[in-house]
DNA sequence: AATGCAAACAACCGCATGCTC
DNA sequence: TGAGCATGCGGTTGTTTGCAT
Protein backbone atom coordinates (compact mmCIF):
# COMPACT_ATOMS: atom_id res chain seq x y z
CA UNK A 1 0.00 0.00 0.00
CA UNK A 2 2.88 2.01 0.32
CA UNK A 3 2.96 2.88 -3.42
CA UNK A 4 -0.20 4.75 -2.63
CA UNK A 5 1.50 7.36 -0.88
CA UNK A 6 4.95 7.59 -3.52
CA UNK A 7 5.52 9.89 -5.84
CA UNK A 8 3.20 12.68 -4.31
CA UNK A 9 5.12 15.45 -5.12
CA UNK A 10 2.13 16.26 -7.25
CA UNK A 11 0.19 17.63 -4.30
CA UNK A 12 -1.74 20.74 -4.35
CA UNK A 13 -0.71 23.90 -2.43
CA UNK A 14 -3.71 25.79 -2.01
CA UNK A 15 -4.87 28.15 0.76
CA UNK A 16 -6.97 27.13 3.36
CA UNK A 17 -9.51 29.18 5.76
CA UNK A 18 -8.49 25.94 8.64
CA UNK A 19 -5.36 27.53 8.67
CA UNK A 20 -5.02 30.61 6.82
CA UNK A 21 -1.94 32.29 5.66
CA UNK A 22 -0.50 28.61 5.13
CA UNK A 23 -0.11 27.13 2.28
CA UNK A 24 -1.53 23.52 2.86
CA UNK A 25 -0.40 20.38 1.22
CA UNK A 26 -3.35 18.18 -0.12
CA UNK A 27 -3.59 15.00 -1.85
CA UNK A 28 -1.78 11.70 -1.29
CA UNK A 29 0.25 11.86 1.87
CA UNK A 30 3.71 11.16 1.39
CA UNK A 31 5.86 8.35 3.65
CA UNK A 32 7.83 11.36 5.23
CA UNK A 33 4.23 12.79 6.16
CA UNK A 34 2.96 9.64 7.21
CA UNK A 35 6.06 9.11 9.73
CA UNK A 36 6.04 12.94 10.92
CA UNK A 37 2.49 12.33 11.96
CA UNK A 38 3.03 9.11 13.53
CA UNK A 39 6.00 10.32 15.70
CA UNK A 40 3.74 13.14 16.79
CA UNK A 41 1.05 10.82 17.89
CA UNK A 42 3.50 8.60 19.64
CA UNK A 43 4.89 11.82 21.37
CA UNK A 44 1.18 13.30 22.45
CA UNK A 45 -1.30 10.97 21.42
CA UNK A 46 -4.44 11.10 19.52
CA UNK A 47 -6.32 14.58 19.73
CA UNK A 48 -6.18 18.10 19.11
CA UNK A 49 -4.79 17.87 15.67
CA UNK A 50 -4.85 21.48 14.57
CA UNK A 51 -1.89 21.44 16.96
CA UNK A 52 -0.20 18.62 14.53
CA UNK A 53 0.59 21.31 12.00
CA UNK A 54 2.19 23.69 14.48
CA UNK A 55 4.51 20.99 16.30
CA UNK A 56 5.96 19.01 13.50
CA UNK A 57 5.95 21.37 10.50
CA UNK A 58 3.44 19.27 8.70
CA UNK A 59 1.32 21.64 6.10
CA UNK A 60 -1.49 19.71 6.53
CA UNK A 61 -4.84 20.24 8.00
CA UNK A 62 -6.20 18.96 11.45
CA UNK A 63 -8.55 17.38 9.73
CA UNK A 64 -6.71 15.75 7.29
CA UNK A 65 -4.12 14.89 10.11
CA UNK A 66 -6.66 12.97 12.07
CA UNK A 67 -8.13 11.17 8.87
CA UNK A 68 -5.06 10.11 8.14
CA UNK A 69 -4.14 8.73 10.83
CA UNK A 70 -7.65 7.10 11.91
CA UNK A 71 -7.53 5.54 8.37
CA UNK A 72 -4.45 4.56 7.46
CA UNK A 73 -1.70 5.06 10.24
CA UNK A 74 -3.47 3.99 12.93
CA UNK A 75 -1.64 0.67 14.47
CA UNK A 76 -4.44 -1.40 14.99
CA UNK A 77 -6.22 -0.35 11.35
CA UNK A 78 -7.03 -4.22 9.61
CA UNK A 79 -6.43 -4.28 6.02
CA UNK A 80 -7.27 -6.58 3.10
CA UNK A 81 -10.70 -7.27 1.78
CA UNK A 82 -13.69 -7.06 3.84
CA UNK A 83 -14.03 -11.26 5.03
CA UNK A 84 -17.58 -12.67 4.49
CA UNK A 85 -18.33 -12.61 8.40
CA UNK A 86 -17.72 -8.94 7.80
CA UNK A 87 -19.87 -8.46 5.20
CA UNK A 88 -22.75 -10.62 6.71
CA UNK A 89 -22.05 -7.94 9.88
CA UNK A 90 -21.87 -4.89 7.75
CA UNK A 91 -25.48 -6.23 6.12
CA UNK A 92 -27.17 -6.35 9.46
CA UNK A 93 -25.74 -3.63 11.16
CA UNK A 94 -26.35 -1.42 8.31
CA UNK A 95 -29.95 -2.96 8.18
CA UNK A 96 -30.42 -1.84 12.05
CA UNK A 97 -28.53 1.62 11.83
CA UNK A 98 -28.78 2.83 7.90
CA UNK A 99 -25.92 4.70 7.03
CA UNK A 100 -24.39 5.71 10.55
CA UNK A 101 -20.80 4.47 9.05
CA UNK A 102 -19.17 5.23 12.22
CA UNK A 103 -21.70 3.29 14.78
CA UNK A 104 -21.01 0.31 12.43
CA UNK A 105 -16.99 0.41 12.16
CA UNK A 106 -17.28 0.56 15.81
CA UNK A 107 -18.63 -3.26 15.53
CA UNK A 108 -15.85 -4.28 13.15
CA UNK A 109 -12.53 -4.44 14.83
CA UNK A 110 -10.02 -2.34 12.68
CA UNK A 111 -12.41 -0.92 10.36
CA UNK A 112 -12.82 2.47 9.63
CA UNK A 113 -16.26 4.15 8.78
CA UNK A 114 -14.59 4.79 5.23
CA UNK A 115 -13.34 1.76 4.31
CA UNK A 116 -17.09 0.22 5.14
CA UNK A 117 -18.73 3.09 3.39
CA UNK A 118 -16.65 2.64 0.56
CA UNK A 119 -17.62 -1.31 0.61
CA UNK A 120 -20.83 -0.45 0.92
CA UNK A 121 -21.10 2.07 -2.19
CA UNK A 122 -19.12 -0.21 -4.69
CA UNK A 123 -20.32 -3.28 -3.53
CA UNK A 124 -23.82 -3.22 -2.31
CA UNK A 125 -24.96 -0.58 -4.04
CA UNK A 126 -23.54 -2.10 -6.97
CA UNK A 127 -25.40 -5.51 -6.22
CA UNK A 128 -28.66 -3.11 -6.19
CA UNK A 129 -27.93 -1.65 -9.71
CA UNK A 130 -27.34 -4.35 -11.51
CA UNK A 131 -30.66 -5.80 -10.46
CA UNK A 132 -31.87 -2.58 -11.28
CA UNK A 133 -33.43 -1.77 -7.94
CA UNK A 134 -33.16 0.75 -5.85
CA UNK A 135 -30.73 -0.22 -2.55
CA UNK A 136 -33.83 1.01 -0.19
CA UNK A 137 -36.14 -1.02 -1.97
CA UNK A 138 -38.09 -3.76 -0.51
CA UNK A 139 -37.01 -6.41 -3.27
CA UNK A 140 -33.55 -5.29 -2.34
CA UNK A 141 -33.82 -5.71 1.23
CA UNK A 142 -35.78 -8.85 1.15
CA UNK A 143 -32.76 -9.90 -1.94
CA UNK A 144 -30.25 -9.31 0.42
CA UNK A 145 -32.33 -11.11 3.19
CA UNK A 146 -33.54 -14.17 1.62
CA UNK A 147 -30.61 -15.06 -1.35
CA UNK A 148 -27.48 -12.86 -0.14
CA UNK A 149 -27.21 -13.48 3.52
CA UNK A 150 -27.89 -16.84 3.31
CA UNK A 151 -25.27 -17.43 0.62
CA UNK A 152 -23.39 -15.47 3.35
CA UNK A 153 -24.28 -17.73 5.90
CA UNK A 154 -23.16 -20.90 3.72
CA UNK A 155 -20.24 -19.84 2.37
CA UNK A 156 -18.78 -18.53 6.66
CA UNK A 157 -20.20 -22.32 7.21
CA UNK A 158 -18.40 -24.23 4.72
CA UNK A 159 -15.74 -22.35 5.29
CA UNK A 160 -14.91 -22.84 8.68
CA UNK A 161 -16.06 -26.80 8.54
CA UNK A 162 -13.49 -27.13 5.43
CA UNK A 163 -11.44 -25.71 8.27
CA UNK A 164 -11.92 -27.11 11.53
CA UNK A 165 -13.96 -29.87 12.80
CA UNK A 166 -15.08 -27.57 15.06
CA UNK A 167 -17.53 -25.53 13.05
CA UNK A 168 -19.77 -29.32 12.21
CA UNK A 169 -23.19 -28.67 11.60
CA UNK A 170 -26.22 -30.79 10.71
CA UNK A 171 -28.11 -28.82 8.78
CA UNK A 172 -27.71 -26.55 5.38
CA UNK A 173 -31.11 -25.33 5.71
CA UNK A 174 -31.00 -21.26 5.94
CA UNK A 175 -34.11 -19.94 7.91
CA UNK A 176 -34.42 -16.29 7.81
CA UNK A 177 -36.88 -16.56 10.47
CA UNK A 178 -34.49 -17.67 12.75
CA UNK A 179 -31.68 -15.78 14.38
CA UNK A 180 -28.47 -16.96 13.42
CA UNK A 181 -27.32 -18.87 16.65
CA UNK A 182 -30.25 -20.92 15.80
CA UNK A 183 -29.12 -21.94 11.98
CA UNK A 184 -25.28 -21.79 10.98
CA UNK A 185 -24.39 -24.81 12.61
CA UNK A 186 -21.31 -23.13 14.64
CA UNK A 187 -20.95 -23.55 18.09
CA UNK A 188 -21.62 -20.27 20.60
CA UNK A 189 -18.88 -19.63 22.41
CA UNK A 190 -20.85 -18.31 25.20
CA UNK A 191 -17.25 -16.81 26.75
CA UNK A 192 -17.67 -14.19 24.46
CA UNK A 193 -20.72 -12.76 26.63
CA UNK A 194 -23.94 -12.90 24.50
CA UNK A 195 -25.84 -9.81 25.91
CA UNK A 196 -29.54 -9.91 25.92
CA UNK A 197 -29.81 -6.63 26.78
CA UNK A 198 -26.82 -5.85 24.43
CA UNK A 199 -23.95 -4.22 25.66
CA UNK A 200 -22.83 -0.84 27.45
CA UNK A 201 -20.08 -0.17 25.53
CA UNK A 202 -19.36 -1.50 21.31
CA UNK A 203 -18.11 -5.15 21.57
CA UNK A 204 -14.72 -4.29 20.32
CA UNK A 205 -11.99 -7.21 20.31
CA UNK A 206 -8.72 -6.90 20.84
CA UNK A 207 -7.34 -5.41 17.86
CA UNK A 208 -6.71 -7.63 14.83
CA UNK A 209 -3.57 -7.16 13.30
CA UNK A 210 -4.60 -9.45 10.26
CA UNK A 211 -3.37 -8.26 6.73
CA UNK A 212 -4.74 -9.22 3.27
CA UNK A 213 -1.85 -11.95 3.30
CA UNK A 214 -4.13 -14.15 5.89
CA UNK A 215 -6.23 -15.37 3.17
CA UNK A 216 -7.35 -18.28 4.49
CA UNK A 217 -9.78 -16.93 6.26
CA UNK A 218 -12.90 -15.83 4.21
CA UNK A 219 -12.39 -13.44 2.00
CA UNK A 220 -13.98 -14.13 -0.57
CA UNK A 221 -16.25 -11.70 -1.95
CA UNK A 222 -19.93 -12.56 -2.02
CA UNK A 223 -22.86 -11.18 -4.02
CA UNK A 224 -26.25 -11.53 -5.44
CA UNK A 225 -25.98 -11.89 -8.59
CA UNK A 226 -23.23 -15.17 -7.64
CA UNK A 227 -26.23 -16.56 -5.96
CA UNK A 228 -28.81 -17.25 -9.02
CA UNK A 229 -28.50 -17.38 -12.36
CA UNK A 230 -31.66 -15.85 -13.51
CA UNK A 231 -31.62 -12.74 -15.39
CA UNK A 232 -33.43 -9.74 -13.68
CA UNK A 233 -36.87 -9.70 -14.16
CA UNK A 234 -37.43 -13.43 -13.21
CA UNK A 235 -38.72 -14.70 -9.67
CA UNK A 236 -36.07 -16.72 -7.38
CA UNK A 237 -36.93 -19.09 -5.09
CA UNK A 238 -37.67 -17.99 -1.26
CA UNK A 239 -37.70 -20.31 1.22
CA UNK A 240 -40.46 -21.01 3.69
CA UNK A 241 -40.84 -19.58 7.35
CA UNK A 242 -41.48 -21.74 9.90
CA UNK A 243 -45.12 -22.02 10.45
CA UNK A 244 -44.66 -23.18 6.79
CA UNK A 245 -46.57 -20.03 5.01
CA UNK A 246 -43.99 -18.60 2.24
CA UNK A 247 -42.48 -15.80 3.38
CA UNK A 248 -41.60 -14.48 -0.11
CA UNK A 249 -42.56 -16.28 -3.04
CA UNK A 250 -39.83 -14.84 -5.45
CA UNK A 251 -38.42 -11.36 -6.16
CA UNK A 252 -39.81 -9.34 -9.29
CA UNK A 253 -36.40 -7.68 -9.76
CA UNK A 254 -38.19 -5.42 -12.44
CA UNK A 255 -40.11 -3.88 -10.26
CA UNK A 256 -38.35 -2.93 -8.11
CA UNK A 257 -38.33 0.67 -9.54
CA UNK A 258 -42.00 0.81 -8.22
CA UNK A 259 -41.37 0.62 -4.60
CA UNK A 260 -38.33 3.32 -4.14
CA UNK A 261 -38.24 4.69 -1.12
CA UNK A 262 -41.36 2.82 -0.07
CA UNK A 263 -40.68 1.49 3.16
CA UNK A 264 -37.12 4.57 4.16
CA UNK A 265 -34.66 1.69 4.34
CA UNK A 266 -32.35 4.71 4.49
CA UNK A 267 -34.02 7.55 4.68
CA UNK A 268 -36.16 7.04 7.59
CA UNK A 269 -35.12 6.91 11.43
CA UNK A 270 -32.45 4.45 11.02
CA UNK A 271 -33.30 3.75 14.83
CA UNK A 272 -36.63 2.53 13.64
CA UNK A 273 -35.65 0.07 10.77
CA UNK A 274 -36.69 -3.43 11.25
CA UNK A 275 -33.73 -5.89 11.79
CA UNK A 276 -32.93 -8.77 9.51
CA UNK A 277 -32.78 -10.34 12.89
CA UNK A 278 -34.94 -9.10 15.98
CA UNK A 279 -32.83 -10.15 19.08
CA UNK A 280 -29.91 -8.66 19.64
CA UNK A 281 -28.23 -12.08 20.55
CA UNK A 282 -28.22 -12.65 17.00
CA UNK A 283 -25.66 -9.92 16.61
CA UNK A 284 -23.67 -10.81 19.15
CA UNK A 285 -23.41 -14.41 17.88
CA UNK A 286 -22.71 -12.87 14.51
CA UNK A 287 -19.53 -10.56 16.27
CA UNK A 288 -18.55 -13.55 18.12
CA UNK A 289 -18.64 -15.76 14.51
CA UNK A 290 -16.33 -12.79 13.40
CA UNK A 291 -13.90 -12.90 15.77
CA UNK A 292 -14.24 -17.03 16.57
CA UNK A 293 -13.63 -18.13 12.59
CA UNK A 294 -10.67 -15.30 12.34
CA UNK A 295 -8.91 -17.33 14.66
CA UNK A 296 -9.71 -21.45 13.72
C1' DA B 1 2.17 -2.96 -25.69
C1' DA B 2 -1.14 0.69 -25.60
C1' DT B 3 -5.49 2.39 -24.52
C1' DG B 4 -9.97 2.86 -22.35
C1' DC B 5 -12.97 1.87 -18.79
C1' DA B 6 -14.75 0.56 -14.40
C1' DA B 7 -13.90 -0.61 -9.71
C1' DA B 8 -11.69 0.31 -5.48
C1' DC B 9 -9.69 3.21 -2.43
C1' DA B 10 -7.92 7.52 -0.27
C1' DA B 11 -8.74 12.04 0.74
C1' DC B 12 -11.43 16.31 0.88
C1' DC B 13 -15.47 19.16 2.00
C1' DG B 14 -19.38 20.92 4.41
C1' DC B 15 -22.15 20.52 8.20
C1' DA B 16 -23.21 19.07 12.96
C1' DT B 17 -21.95 18.55 17.52
C1' DG B 18 -19.45 19.20 21.71
C1' DC B 19 -16.42 21.74 24.58
C1' DT B 20 -14.34 25.79 26.68
C1' DC B 21 -14.33 30.34 28.10
C1' DT C 1 -25.96 32.11 27.25
C1' DG C 2 -23.53 32.52 23.26
C1' DA C 3 -19.34 32.87 20.52
C1' DG C 4 -15.39 30.55 18.88
C1' DC C 5 -12.86 26.62 18.20
C1' DA C 6 -11.87 21.60 17.69
C1' DT C 7 -13.44 17.36 16.42
C1' DG C 8 -16.49 13.91 14.31
C1' DC C 9 -19.47 12.28 10.69
C1' DG C 10 -21.36 11.35 6.21
C1' DG C 11 -21.36 12.56 1.37
C1' DT C 12 -18.66 13.37 -2.50
C1' DT C 13 -14.74 13.66 -5.45
C1' DG C 14 -10.14 12.59 -7.18
C1' DT C 15 -6.62 9.19 -7.96
C1' DT C 16 -4.89 4.70 -8.56
C1' DT C 17 -5.25 0.05 -9.98
C1' DG C 18 -6.60 -3.79 -12.59
C1' DC C 19 -8.83 -5.78 -16.37
C1' DA C 20 -10.60 -6.09 -21.08
C1' DT C 21 -9.97 -5.03 -25.73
Amino acid sequence: MDAEVRGCGSAKQVSNSDQKGMDIRRGPWTDEEDSMLKNYVTINGEGRWNSVARCTGLKRTGKSCRLRWLNYLRPDVKRGNITLQEQLLILELHSRWGNRWSKIAQYLPGRTDNEIKNYWRTRVQKQAKQLKCDVNSKQFRDAMRYVWMPRLIERIRAMATSKSQYLDGPTNTYRPDLPLNNQTGLIPNQSHAPMSSGPAEPYLRPAISSTSSDSSEAQVSSDLTDCYDLPCGNYIEISQNESGGLIQQGLDIQTCNDDQHSNGWFGGGVDTLDSLWDDEESMWFLLQQLGDVNEV
